[in-house]
DNA sequence: CCACAGGACGGCT
DNA sequence: AGCCGTCCTGTG
């Protein structure tokens, strides 16, 4: 474990509001000074931002520059995205003002399939603290600075905790979904690894899919967030079917919007980067 | 007291 | 294949 500093001048399409703040992830905290902190792999990173200069601290085992530029996605161009998505139309252009700063997080797949797990039909500060009690109880704790974290549980600590266990700290009728697919995991009949080197997006879908919990909108939500990174998804949650129905499909009841129409929609207008596009448009709408 | 939240699942037609 | 009730828990 160490203590490193990174600094980086003058960077584009990189808001910490934006970021932490649009869905994609729930183990960043900010703080009075608005700086963020939050537990990657098995770091504790702060982040502050002072104009476009970003500050990075972090504690841990791993090399910060390529934690960071992998975390955050830092080598794909978001300039270029933004420019192509713009030219679509003023939604786009509307959208992409808004949330400027929006990068997609390559969270830890596993990390990232229970998380979404436990997001289902659950609203964000209830999620948070159920994957921070999960942490204490069953990760890692690092201390710095007078300050406990918690690592986010290998499948192997997860194992230890019983379907009444996770029931106790507040997953609900989640509880069985979660234990199950830690089993799946931990046997291998769906190997996390060989995902990753999968290159059909409907085939890796299609293995998500299978584990208890994950359906259509978690399974999306977790090729987009996570290592597996795939822009070619469109998450459809009641937020953006609303904002989809208001924006192209006008229908008049917005709880009867077909998501298939939706899906072929997205495609049709944002084609390979419907996933990012997603995010611009859910952010500002959500607001 | 009830409605609802950033869905999944199972039973039904 | 589509529709619909139900599933914990916290908040309004």
């Amino acid at each position: 474990m160490k203590e490193q500093k990174l600094e980086l001048k003058n960077i584009k399409s990189f808001n910490l509001e934006h970021i932490f703040e649009c869905g994609q992830c729930f183990r960043w905290n900010k703080n009075e000074d608005g700086s963020y902190t939050g537990v990657v792999k098995k770091n504790v990173i702060n982040i502050k931002m002072i104009g476009k200069d970003v500050y990075v601290e972090s504690y841990g085992a791993d090399d910060l520059k390529e934690l960071f530029d992998y975390y955050f996605d830092m080598d794909r161009d978001y300039e270029t995205i933004k420019n192509e998505l713009q030219k679509i139309d003023s939604n786009m252009r509307r959208s992409i003002l808004y949330g400027e700063g929006i990068r997609l997080l390559n969270q830890d797949l596993w990390e990232t399939i229970i998380s979404f797990i436990i997001s289902a039909n659950n609203n964000i500060p209830r999620i948070k603290g159920i994957i921070e009690r999960i942490s204490k109880r069953f990760g890692d704790k690092i201390e710095w600075n007078g300050i406990q974290y918690y690592t986010f549980p290998t499948p192997e600590q997860l194992e230890k905790a019983s379907v009444q266990d996770l029931r106790n700290l507040g997953l609900g009728f989640r509880d069985v979904r979660v234990f199950e697919t830690t089993k799946i995991v931990l046997n291998k009949e769906i190997d996390l690894d060989k995902l990753h080197d999968e290159k059909n997006t409907q085939v890796v879908r299609e293995e998500l899919l299978k584990l208890p919990g994950v359906g259509p909108k978690v399974a999306d939500c977790i090729l987009l967030f996570s290592t597996l990174k795939r822009l070619d998804v469109f998450p459809i949650d009641v937020w953006v079917r609303r904002v989809m129905n208001e924006l192209y499909i006008h229908n008049e009841d917005e709880n009867k919007v077909d998501k298939k129409l939706v899906l072929s929609m997205a495609n049709e207008k944002f084609g390979n980067l419907q996933g990012i596009a997603q995010q611009y448009l859910f952010y500002w709408k959500r607001g």
